[in-house]
Parts: C-alpha cells; sequence; structure tokens
RNA sequence: AGGCGCGUAGCUCAGUGGUAGAGCGCUACCCCGACACGGUAGAAGUCACCAGUUCAAGUCUGGUCGCGCCUACCA
C-alpha cells in the first residue's frame, strides 16, 4: 500500500491553513458551558488590540496552546478565552502621532471626535493581531472572544468602581504623583521606569536675609528650586544649631523661605541641607506636608516652566536647568558641580523622563486588597511556579503604596464621576445621573479622566466570563485552572487580578500561575524596535514554519531561564519537523487497514524491535504526561525530540525495514505493520501539542484514523483505553543488541573500513540466556551492522586477525583477516584500555575507601562493585587481544 | 543600596549528591529502496574561582570575581 501523496518535504504554508480551517469549521476550540467533563480553563493575557505580534507573544500563545491541546487529549473540557486589550495610553499614542502626521492634535478635534477616530482606528487595525494569533495555531474559543471596551466589560469596571468607592477603597486627593509630559497624563508607580543616569550634583548657597553666607543645598535638579518652600536639615544637626525660626534667601527669586527640621534628612549626604519642592518631588511632598509648607508649582503639565518660575517661565525644564546654572554661577552661588549617577524615571510607554507632579487624582486603597492576595498564595490556594516568583510576589504587595487609578487621557473607561457645579457635591455612580443626589441640581459635570488600563484587565478572569451576572460560564470555569505569562507583568496584572479576584468573586483568579520566560535575541537583549534586534514570528512562521516555532520555543522553555533566541535554531526545529513528515511518509508506504486493525488492538507476538518501540513508546508518553503536568515544556519536547529521532528513525524504522519490505515471513511483516501504525499513531498524539499542524496533516493521510487528531485520546492516561506497557526486558535485550551493532560499526570507521565492504564477526556469549537472545537477533545485527557473516559462539577464543569490542557480557570481534590494519587496531585498543584503566582506578579508589564502604548506601556501593568487575573483566579481554595483535605484528601481520 | 538569578564542550543550553549530557557547529566516511532539512562514526569540558559540609559536590553552605535582571524617596 502505498500513498505517494505525501510531498518529499514538509511544505507548511497550505498545510496550516487547512488545518486551521478544518478544527474551526467543526468548532472543535468550543467549550461546553456545562459538562460530564472536567474542565479546564486559561484566560489569555490580552494583546493590546491594535498590536502585533512579538515573540514574547508567540512564546505565550505556545505554551497556553500546548496546555490546552494536551488538556483535549485528556478528555478535559477546555475553555480557552481569548481576547484583546484597549491599552489606553499605547494605542492613545499611536493615534495621536498618526494625527498629528496630518496636521492634527487630540485638543483641536475634541473629546468625542478624538474618541471615534481611536474607534476606526480599532477597526482597522484590530484584527491583525488575532489573525495572527491563529497563525501561531491557537486553538482559543473564539466565538468568546472578548475586548476589555466592549459593553460587558465596561459594565464590570464600572459596577467595580463604584463597589469599591462605597466600600471607602477609592478615593480622590491631590497627592503627588507621576506624571508623564509627552502623555499628559498621570503614571502608576509600577508604570514608571528607572535607569541609572550619570547627572550632576549641583551644591548651592542660599544666603542670609542679610545677604552673607548661608547654607549650601545639593541638588540634582536645579530647576526646581524656583519652587522651593523650605530648607531642611537634621533636628540632631550640629553644624545648623541656631537656625531655630531662622530664613534665607532662595536665589534667582529674592524669596525668603524657612529653615525647617525633620529628621528625613541624611546628615551625612552632602552638605545634610536640603532644598523642600514640594510640588515636584515625592519626598518633599511628604515633610510638606508635615510642616504645613506650601507648594508652588514651576513645571506645568507640558514640561514647560510655569508664571511661578518667574523670569524662566515659558522655558522648557532642561534648558531652564542650565540657565539657571549659568545665573548661579553668575551670583557666585554655585558652590561647585559634582558627577553623581542616579536613577531617573522614564514613563514605560514613551521613554520621557518623567515629572513628579502635584495633582488631583483618584487612587485604590492597596492595603486591604493585597492582604487577601498575600494570604491566598501563602495558603497555597493559588501556586506560583516556579516558586522563585512567589518572594517578589509577597514583597512587593507587602510594600505596594496606593494605586493611581486616572489617567488624563481619552481613551478608556471614563471615570463614573459627576461633580455637581452647585454644591460641590461627588456622585459615583453605575447609571448616568441626571440630578445631583446633594442639591438636586442638573448642572453635573463628569469627570474628565478615564481609567488606569490595567483596572479593567483586573477583572479579566470573571468580567470575560460575564460577570457580573450569575453565568453558567463561571460556575463552570471559575477559578481558572491557569494563567501563563511573563514575570514582567507580574505585579501589573497578576496581582491585581488576585486582588480584584479575591475581592469580587470571592475566590482566586487561577489554581496555578505560569511564569515563563523573556525571550531576548541572541546577545541577550531584550528584543525591541529601538535596537532592531527583533525576530518577527510571521515571518519565521513563513520561512520555517508554524510548527518549526512553536517546537523551538517549548524546546528552550526551561523554567527560571530567558530564551536567548536565534533563526539558526528554529532552523534546527525545522530540520525536525521535516524528520517527522519523513518518517511518516515512510510509514505511510507500509501501513493499510490492515495494519490499522491490528494496530489498534492489543498488539502481541512481535519482534523484538516491536516490542522495544511499544516499550518505548509508553516510556515517552509517560514522561511528556509528566512533564507537561509540571510545566516542564523543555524536557516534554526533548523526550519527543529523542524519541522520533532516536529511536524511533534511528533504530525502528532501520530495523522493520527487512519485515516491512517483505524479505521476512508475511506473518512477521504485517506484525511490523501493525507495530508501525500504532506508534505513528500515538507519537502524532504525543507531538500534537506541540506541533499541531503536521500532526494533523499526518492524522488526516493515515489509514484507519477519523475525525481529527484533536478528538484522539492521550495514550497511557485513560484506563478505559489500554496503552502498551513498558517492556524491561525486551528494552535490556534490544540494548544490547544496538550495542553490537554499534561496536561493529564503530570499528568498521575507526578501522577506515568502506561502508560497502561487507565483514565477518563473530559474538562469543558465555551466557546461554544472552546467547540465544543474540542468536535470535543475528539477522537484525546482520543487517544493521552491514555483516556478511555473523558467527555466535558460547565459548572459546576470539579469531586472531580481528578487531573486538566489549559489550556488556559478550565480545564482539570484526573478522579483519586480509583487511586488518595491525598498527590501527593497536592503536585503537590501546585508547579503549586507556579510558578503562582511568575508570577503574576511579572505582578502585572507592572500594579501597573504607567509610565509602561502611558509609554510602547498600545499593551504591553494590553498583560501584559490579562496574568493577564488568570493567575489569572488559580490561582483560581487550588486553587479551592487544596481545594477540601484537603477535601477529610479530610474525609480520595477518 | 538591597533582593533575585546566572557563570557546564567553539556556540546555545539541560542536569533530582553517586564515574559529565543534548542541540547546533566541527572532523572523517557515506546519495544504503522516508528524509543530504539525510546516514554512520568521532574529537571536544580542572562544570568561573577559593574554602567548607559529606564516604562522595556541577549538584549543599560560606566567600571572591564576572554578567544580567528586579526593587528603592538619600537630595
Amino acid at each position: 500500500m502505498t500513498d505517494s501523496s505525501l510531498k518529499k518535504g514538509y511544505e507548511p504554508g497550505e498545510v496550516e491553513k487547512r488545518c486551521y480551517r478544518l478544527w474551526e469549521s467543526e468548532n472543535l476550540f468550543s467549550a461546553e458551558e456545562s459538562s460530564e467533563k472536567k474542565p479546564y480553563s486559561i484566560v489569555i493575557p490580552p494583546p493590546n488590540v491594535t498590536g502585533v505580534l512579538h515573540m514574547g507573544h508567540a512564546l505565550n500563545i505556545t505554551l497556553q496552546d500546548v496546555l490546552c491541546r494536551y488538556q483535549r487529549l485528556l478528555g478535559k473540557n477546555v475553555l480557552w478565552v481569548p481576547g484583546t486589550d484597549h491599552a489606553g495610553i499605547a494605542t492613545q499614542n499611536v493615534v495621536e502621532r498618526d494625527l498629528a502626521a496630518k496636521g492634527l492634535d487630540r485638543y483641536g478635534m475634541g473629546r468625542e471626535q478624538f474618541i471615534d477616530a481611536i474607534w476606526q482606528w480599532k477597526e482597522k487595525y484590530g484584527r491583525t493581531i488575532i489573525d495572527q494569533l491563529k497563525r501561531m495555531g491557537a486553538s482559543c474559543d473564539w466565538d468568546r472572544e472578548r475586548f476589555t471596551m466592549d459593553d460587558g466589560l465596561s459594565r464590570a469596571v464600572r459596577k467595580v468602581f463604584v463597589a469599591l468607592y462605597e466600600e471607602g477603597l477609592i478615593y480622590r486627593g491631590s497627592y503627588i504623583i507621576n506624571w508623564c509630559v509627552r502623555c499628559r497624563t498621570a503614571l502608576a508607580d509600577i508604570e514608571v521606569e528607572h535607569e541609572e543616569h550619570d547627572g550632576h550634583l549641583y551644591h548651592i548657597r542660599y544666603p542670609w536675609p542679610n545677604g552673607g553666607g548661608g547654607p549650601v543645598v545639593a541638588t540634582t535638579r536645579p530647576e526646581t528650586m524656583l519652587g522651593d518652600t523650605a530648607v531642611a536639615v537634621h533636628p540632631d544637626d550640629e553644624r545648623y544649631g541656631n537656625l531655630e525660626d531662622e530664613r534665607v534667601i532662595l536665589p534667582l527669586t529674592g524669596r525668603e523661605i524657612p529653615v525647617i527640621r525633620d529628621d528625613y534628612v541624611d546628615m551625612a549626604f552632602g552638605t545634610g541641607a536640603l532644598k523642600i519642592t514640594p510640588a515636584h518631588d515625592p519626598n518633599d511632598f511628604v515633610v510638606g506636608e508635615r510642616h504645613n509648607l506650601p507648594s508652588r508649582k514651576v513645571i506645568g503639565d507640558d514640561g514647560i516652566m510655569t508664571e511661578e518660575a518667574g523670569g524662566f517661565a515659558g522655558l522648557d525644564r532642561f534648558e531652564c536647568r542650565k540657565r539657571i546654572v549659568a545665573a548661579l554661577e553668575k551670583e557666585g552661588l554655585l558652590v561647585k558641580i559634582e558627577d553623581h549617577a542616579h536613577g531617573i524615571g522614564h514613563c514605560y510607554r514613551c521613554q520621557t523622563v518623567v515629572e513628579p507632579n502635584l495633582s488631583p487624582q483618584w487612587f485604590v486603597a492597596t492595603r486591604p486588597l493585597a492582604e487577601k492576595a498575600i494570604a491566598a498564595v501563602r495558603k497555597n490556594k493559588t501556586r506560583i511556579i516556579p516558586e522563585k516568583w512567589k518572594n517578589d510576589y509577597f514583597v512587593w504587595l507587602e510594600n505596594v503604596r496606593d494605586w493611581c487609578i486616572s489617567r488624563q487621557i481619552w481613551w478608556g473607561h471614563q471615570i463614573p464621576a459627576w461633580t455637581c457645579a452647585d454644591c460641590q457635591e461627588i456622585i459615583v455612580s453605575e447609571t448616568d445621573p441626571d440630578a445631583c443626589t446633594g442639591c438636586g441640581s442638573q448642572n453635573l459635570i463628569r469627570d474628565e479622566d478615564v481609567l488606569d488600563t490595567w483596572f479593567s484587565s483586573a477583572l479579566w478572569p470573571f468580567s470575560t466570563m460575564g460577570w457580573p451576572d450569575k453565568t453558567r460560564l463561571l460556575d463552570t470555569f471559575y477559578p481558572t485552572s491557569v494563567l501563563v505569562t511573563a514575570f514582567d507583568i507580574l505585579f501589573f496584572w497578576v496581582a491585581r487580578m488576585m486582588m480584584m479576584g479575591i475581592h469580587f468573586m470571592k475566590d482566586v483568579p487561577f489554581h496555578h500561575v505560569y511564569i515563563h520566560a523573556l525571550v531576548r535575541d541572541e546577545d541577550g537583549r531584550k528584543m525591541s524596535k529601538s535596537t532592531g534586534n527583533v525576530i518577527d514570528p510571521i515571518s519565521v512562521i513563513e520561512n520555517y514554519g508554524t510548527d518549526a516555532l512553536r517546537f523551538t520555543l517549548a524546546a528552550f522553555a526551561a523554567q527560571g531561564r530567558d530564551i536567548k533566541l536565534s533563526e539558526k535554531r528554529i532552523e534546527g526545529y525545522r530540520h525536525f519537523i521535516n524528520k517527522i513528515w519523513n518518517s511518516a511518509r515512510f510509514a505511510l508506504m507500509h501501513i493499510d487497514a490492515d495494519a490499522a486493525e491490528r494496530g489498534a488492538g492489543h498488539i502481541a507476538g512481535g519482534s523484538l524491535p516491536d516490542r522495544w518501540i511499544l516499550s518505548r513508546l509508553r516510556h515517552t508518553a509517560d514522561t511528556v504526561a509528566g512533564a507537561l503536568d509540571d510545566y516542564r515544556f523543555n524536557e516534554a519536547a526533548g523526550s519527543l525530540y529523542q524519541f522520533v529521532w532516536h529511536e524511533l528513525c534511528d533504530w525502528y524504522l532501520e530495523a522493520a525495514k527487512p519485515a516491512l519490505y517483505g524479505n521476512d515471513d508475511a506473518e512477521t511483516g504485517r506484525k511490523a505493520a501493525a507495530t508501525l501504525w500504532r506508534v505513528l499513531r500515538d507519537t502524532l498524539i504525543l507531538l500534537h501539542p506541540f506541533v499541531p499542524f503536521v500532526s494533523e496533516e499526518i492524522w488526516q493521510k493515515m489509514p484507519g484514523t477519523t475525525d481529527s487528531i484533536m478528538k484522539a485520546r492521550f495514550p497511557g492516561r485513560d484506563p478505559e483505553l489500554p496503552a502498551p506497557e513498558r517492556e524491561p526486558a525486551a528494552e535490556a535485550a534490544m540494548e544490547q543488541v544496538m550495542g553490537i551493532i554499534t561496536a561493529v560499526r564503530n570499528i568498521r570507521g575507526e578501522m577506515n573500513i568502506s561502508p560497502s565492504v561487507s565483514l565477518s564477526a563473530m559474538v562469543l556469549a558465555e551466557n546461554p540466556e544472552t546467547r540465544d537472545m543474540v542468536d535470535r537477533q543475528a539477522q537484525l545485527v546482520r543487517y544493521l551492522a552491514r555483516l556478511e557473516n555473523l558467527e555466535i559462539k558460547d565459548g572459546g577464543d576470539s579469531p586472531k586477525a580481528a578487531a573486538t569490542a566489549i559489550v556488556q557480557d559478550v565480545s564482539v570481534s570484526v573478522l579483519l583477516e586480509g583487511v586488518i590494519d595491525v598498527a590501527r587496531e593497536a592503536e585503537r585498543l590501546d585508547k579503549e584500555i586507556a579510558k578503562l584503566d582511568k575508570e577503574i582506578t576511579t572505582l578502585v579508589r572507592k572500594l579501597e575507601n573504607e567509610s565509602f564502604v561502611s558509609k554510602a548506601p547498600e545499593d551504591v556501593v553494590e553498583k560501584v562493585r559490579m562496574q568493577y568487575t564488568e570493567s575489569s573483566e572488559k580490561r582483560e579481554k581487550l588486553e587479551n587481544n592487544r596481545k594477540t595483535i601484537q603477535s601477529i605484528a610479530a610474525s609480520g601481520g595477518a
């Protein structure tokens, strides 16, 4: 039976399209709302709706898809909720940039028109990321796709906001926050990226009112001095002993400001005198509150100096710094400038230097929520894997400050809060209010701000399932089974989902959190557009196929280490996909309906290779399942690679060829075909979570399979569906046979004998069981070792003109009469003996060590003894051969 | 400044205290009826360094050096 429809090389392009269409048309991704089957659920970390797929997504999606497909093969009712995030600042930035190119800006357009423009943008580009996820093979339940700004989720956001407000967990207040002057919005603390910069420490003298002396303060940001409202020193600082109620002159302004005492000041730093700018420094703000100092905002929301800056008004903040320094120098008040490295905050969306800024904002009181989120992980209600991230999670939550959730942008969930223009009452409501609850006025002004994008993402695990309605989906699938994500959003997202999930659902949002690696370039740098080192997953898919990319990512997804990716590696795994393809092509030539029928049942009485490969198959199935249960993706991928390439292809297919080509009797051939069918079928199932396309394509071409491979069951995991068992005896026997074959091949190689030269060999096996076993496998050994003759004896001397190797308890001699190169064989044996000597030395050292023999566990000692015996015997045999060879050499060669 | 992690074959990385592994690369030979995106064989490592614990350490402990990352309000 020949199926010649498989092409010589695997061509992923059209296969991927065809398979994905099949899965979608058969609805194989959709979960049942309720079912007899056990539930398994994942919510996707929603990518930016207008974004494009990068390698981080590719890894993230691959791992989730591996898990989902694996769980379906286990017979679970799998829900993988897909969706996208509106990504407030990021999306707004992109659209603003686009509009700027047309000479437009949002202020000129007005809010309504601008939001309209973003929706249009979203409609235009919003499908890209979803299409790309599909190209990755993602088996999401697309009918349940959600968007953080769709009606349902918006309703959830409002409900949560109002509930937290009423509980007193959301409040509004004027505090110093991180301000991005480019995005013109507040940022949460974690949205600021700190970067070490080489800056300067400017020492500035603040003279006494009488014009002389005065304390010297040190600052890295001289431009903020215009907003200073005090100078602070430590209460214990004796250098400033008599400064009580003193005042100093703020240079360049002539303003008098007080000297205060506060133990926040570090006496050891700089001069021990600290300028206080409550409006532009978070610490100074706190000090200012303590001492009732006024705030003077000298840097505007646009990064330009305000009217408060006097003569410096209208200057850019960095230009202002230069002018200030020059002016101070001119007045002789600049004492010195030191080099000083310090961290500077940047906006995580646009990299602009963040300005600490005083402004009214909305906050979530995080503490009470955080405590429960901490407890849930401590009590293992949610397990974080790998465990090392637990600590970061705890430390962050334990030290978390209130979360600034208002953003001065327009794209997002507008805060459901209104202020009465008449009585200043604040109204927070799920539905838009008609009148003031205080005075009845209809003159209500809605808060302009929108909520932090992460506020809506925090609700994702339950808002996507229909909350606040009580839905069957929630009943069935909440809490979700696992969240798969990278550590960089552990705080942004995971911690906040934990807080919101526990608070509103009274249960954790997920049982497991699996934190995977970050994908970097081959030099270990983070991939970014500005460095130009990004590898675009879609172009990789076009060049190498989705399966190759997926397998590469899975194979490199070792826990606790970043992935350095290069195309070279992907190419390597493309070869593996091709190997799978070709092994199937070969198999399909030899299997038919009969093989399928026999292969589906219990296969008994097969050849040694038949029994061996079935046993190895079972071993592989168990390894893969065990690894996936523990999120050890690389181990699962590695064992599949090893099995398919080095056991199935290298040994089984080669060993089975004589039978499959009909060189043996018909029954042996049929059994081999049945075995081959079974191994191919089960291997495809094991591979499927990793390489869904090639496995499906081959499945479709196989006789005896129905439907999609997605409906198959994972071998060995369902008691109802028997799988081949491990057979240690068959594995041991086959290992020895393979050893003998390898030994002959090795001699051929070392002796430089061409593969075309036919050889004769002799196996000496004193152990009768081994002897019989080798005897039964003689044909196999002859075939794979390319031997003309193979003699098997249970005693006697090794032949003289021969090259000999020892394999466990047998010796293998390749007869070299006529072809022997005495010197070469002597050299080869010397090398072998030297290797054994080294081994024996270490073993002897152990056995002669009394404390080892007495203290080490019995089985370890026994093992060493056995190794010693084995190695010594092996050495002795080789030594004898060495002597024989020497005598031949002495008598003038063979 | 603290915290975490890493340093194993030329490269990228696995490695549960018991004689060091893989992939790629490299060397030699080979188009043998699935595959040259292939086959067979081979070379290649004082497991960063120094101490310690242990019968035994790549693996555990402490320290040193180098490299990352995260957190932090010392101006």
